[in-house]
RNA sequence: GCGGGCGUAAUUCAGUGGUAGAAUGCCAGCUUCCCAAGCUGGACGUCAGGGGUUCGAAUCCCCUCGCCCGCUCCA
């Protein structure tokens, strides 16, 4: 079991599966590059995701838009408002505040201070309304009342984004009695800003999508009026999007480039219930039939509190990594916010004729958002093993065979006697199909190390028995397990065992 | 964004002011009929980047970038 991230990232290094972006000038901070291995797993990844969710499905189809949207869709999504909450640190106790929760009182004291000027207090309260943030800034008044005098008037409030910038030195942060330790009100915009066109201007103002459910929801009277579909569907889409994150941390997982599998599945309203019910389990699941089956793996339904204002019920499908439980994807009942929307900000109707009922509906959604990028480090960190040897550690990167970025090592036992020959003629005639890879360099031993590290489930290796009667020996990444099989039944052979059709003999 | 730690070969690390090293890995060859064996040879470094101090800097100072940990943040 994977203890801590470090050996995770140094191998992902050495083996080629993830580097730093732009490594040869110092890297840039929140960007990660997919190596040979890496981008292998990844997109087997992403495959095997849109088989199960588009392909082998009648209800569902894909779509992939654009990265760069009117930037109206993010006005209509409130990913404009919603993520740039102005912020204020304290300098002096390093807490953070909601700059639009913080006013500010004003109190005149009658007596004097050292210098002979009027005292007075401007004292930092926080809320959603003056009345509610006075509870600190009255305390504190009240302590400087028994050393200056009452104050005659009440204090003048006036919020901290209102205050003229000269007088932001005279505040008293909430927690602290010194005063000028708040910094300017500082926007987090997580939206990444660009411009369209050669000319920077403001009108020219655009986003990278920070998610692409918004491409879904823009695309669905598109969808609906050309796809030939009926409710209930799906629509899918994987791609990348992009987040200013504060603070991105822990190897790939929270990053300002990454790539999203999403779905929006609209149904009835009266049927919305059903088909949360439905995705929670089937994306859980999805998880654990692919090796996620560990009790690292979690579904968390959130509670009220956290539940965004428009969403009847949302689920986390958490995995336990080395450096905390956190989110691989979320499963949210958005109702019809989200059309809603659209239909507001566009003008357009977005809504959807029932032919049964005869009615025009606003469906439901329920939107199973997951991490690409997150999953696919999930599923590393799973594989990640090390076995004891001899008193030596084989490290193995136990993938389900549908990930493994090579399906199976050609391998000829010794560079000799037409075993290179014979092996080569089995890979040229495995490689149409798989991801193979061959190897006639050094001991075979190490060979096999190589391939157990690359997370490569499956060894053929021709022999000097194969020259005699045409079999070769698959060997098993896990529990090393070899057994003979025809030369013109290894395609089959490697087939059945990658889909599952065929296991692994218990013994040799 | 704040605080702390760190940055030397592909990887893990040693090197505290005086000629840049080790192990592993990698490459070539020999050997080798099954799990990182052995032998021979080989390549690989702007010591994160920039500036400063010094006769001389991987080493001391400053700035920047990146990574890790803890806060903060995560609509």
């Amino acid at each position: 079991m994977l203890e801590d991230m470090e050996k995770l990232v140094s191998l992902c290094k050495r083996r080629g599966f993830i580097f730093p972006s732009s490594e040869i000038y110092g890297g840039i901070n929140g960007f990660w590059d997919y190596g040979p291995l890496g981008v292998e797993l990844k997109r087997n990844i992403k495959d095997a995701w849109w088989q199960d969710v588009v392909q082998r499905r009648d209800d569902m189809v894909g779509l992939d838009c654009s990265i760069i949207m009117n930037p109206k869709v993010w006005e209509a999504s409130g990913h404009l408002g919603g993520f740039s909450d102005p912020m204020v640190d304290c300098k002096a106790t390093k807490e953070r505040y909601r700059a639009d929760q913080m006013y500010v009182f004003i109190y005149l004291f009658p007596q004097v201070n050292h210098k002979g000027e009027p005292a007075e207090a401007w004292l930092a309260g926080l809320g959603a309304s003056p009345e509610d943030a006075s509870a600190i800034p009255e305390k504190k008044a009240a302590k400087l009342a028994k050393k200056f005098g009452k104050p005659e008037q009440p204090p003048q409030i006036v919020p901290y984004l209102e205050l003229p910038e000269a007088d932001r030195e005279k505040v008293i942060g909430p927690s602290t009695d010194d005063r000028g330790t708040l910094t300017p009100p500082r926007s987090f915009n997580l939206m990444f800003r660009t411009f369209v066109g050669a000319l920077e201007d403001d009108s020219a103002t655009a986003y990278l999508r920070p998610e692409t459910a918004q491409g879904i929801f823009a695309n669905f009277k598109n969808v609906v009026d050309t796809g030939r579909v009926k409710l209930p569907f799906g629509i899918a889409q994987v791609g990348k999007s992009f987040r200013n994150e504060i603070n991105p941390r822990n190897f790939t997982f929270r990053s300002r480039e990454f790539e999203q599998m999403e779905i929006e599945f609209f149904c009835k309203p009266e049927d919305a219930a059903h088909w949360y019910a439905y995705w929670r389990k089937e994306r859980f699941d999805w998880y654990v039939r692919h090796g996620l089956q560990s009790d690292r793996l979690r579904l968390r339904d959130h509670d009220k509190d956290e539940l965004a204002f428009y969403s009847t019920a949302t689920a986390d499908i958490e995995y336990s990594f080395p450096f905390g439980v956190s989110e691989l994807e979320g499963i949210a009942h958005r109702g019809d916010y989200d059309l809603t929307q659209h239909m507001k900000f566009s003008g357009k109707d977005l809504t959807y004729f029932d032919e049964e009922s005869k009615a025009r509906i606003t469906p439901h959604v329920i939107e199973p958002s997951a991490g690409a990028d997150r999953a696919t480090l999930a599923f590393l960190c799973e594989a990640y093993t090390e076995d004891q040897v001899g008193g030596e550690i084989r490290t193995v990167l136990r993938f389900h065979p549908r990930f493994a970025p090579i399906k199976a090592a050609i391998l000829p036992l010794v560079k000799k006697e037409g075993m290179p020959e014979k092996a080569e003629a089995l890979y040229h005639a495995l490689r149409k199909r798989f991801a193979v890879f061959y190897d006639e360099k050094g001991a075979v031993g190490r060979r096999y190390r190589r391939q157990d590290e690359a997370g490569t489930p499956f060894c053929i290796t021709v022999d000097g028995q194969s020259l005699q009667d045409d079999t070769v020996t698959f060997r098993d990444r896990d529990r090393c397990v070899q057994w003979r099989v025809p030369i013109n039944q290894a395609e089959s052979t490697l087939r059945g065992l990658i889909d599952g059709d065929l296991t692994v003999p218990a013994v040799s």
